[in-house]
DNA sequence: ATACTTGCAAATTTTTTGCACTGGA
DNA sequence: TCCAGTGCAAAAAATTTGCAAGTAT
């Protein structure tokens, strides 16, 4: 049977991804609805949800570690390294190459098929190491 | 003075700890929640989530990035490496030397004040990449 | 045309909270 | 004592899902 993937770019997928790709601050599904609606104002929240869903088992996004209570978002696939303020909850990208060989060490030592790795590093942040600047 | 947390170790507290540190499946407040009941049964699953947030918010546990959809606990607070099968969905520590001066460049880079770091690894786990066997 | 997708709404699941009572230090 | 902590229950927040209608391919 042809087409394996299955998979349709419509307009709301494509909007989704763009609004995704367009930040770098990792929003959970309610946010990037917010913004989504802005040019697709009928789409549903559950909408966001399926295609966020079905678009990081594709692997095209990221589904990144809980930062807070909800799950967040990337658009950016390739490894990179998130750092988390623990007092204001702010997650930012940290442009610190990327040990790649880890993920070898890491294949060898476990028997599993690596296909990615994530760091996130926590700690305050300036601003709130120093409230009086803020 | 000699502590400054004002924090009180009743049993429920104690109890959720014990039963945090004697598995290594990072499970969830409501996973933790099943097992604390079987030894106090009249506890409640708003005492094992605020239980849970607060001992995580002084560091006497972690808070790990979300596997799935919910939110896992892990008694370890020493930085330590996991694995997450993307197919089952299994969570799993690894034994893979941390690699701490990752810590300072991190640092340098952000100027955060960091406290910590982990990272987890996506992957197939060898039962999935293999299901005849399993 | 076919069947993947959507919007809507209801249902679930997960987490938080108000409150009066309890118990640890 | 006395205030952090608890149980309970209700509320809020987050996520999922059924279904009829819409639309990429």
């Amino acid at each position: 049977m042809p087409d394996s993937s299955g998979l349709r770019m419509t307009q709301q997928r494509r909007v989704i991804l763009e609004e995704l790709a367009a930040v770098t601050s990792h929003p959970t599904a309610d946010e990037l609805y917010q913004s989504v609606r802005r040019r697709l104002p009928r789409i549903s929240l559950g909408t966001v949800y399926r295609n966020l869903e079905i678009m990081a088992q594709k692997g095209e996004i990221q589904r990144i570690g809980a930062a807070g209570t909800q799950r967040r978002f990337d658009a950016t696939t390739a490894v990179h390294y998130h750092i988390r303020c623990t007092t204001c909850g702010r997650v930012a990208d940290l442009s610190l190459k990327p040990i790649i060989r880890l993920e070898q060490e890491a294949a060898n030592i476990s028997g599993f098929a690596i296909s990615g790795h994530w760091v996130e590093f926590q700690g305050v942040c300036p601003e709130c190491q120093d409230p009086a600047q803020a």
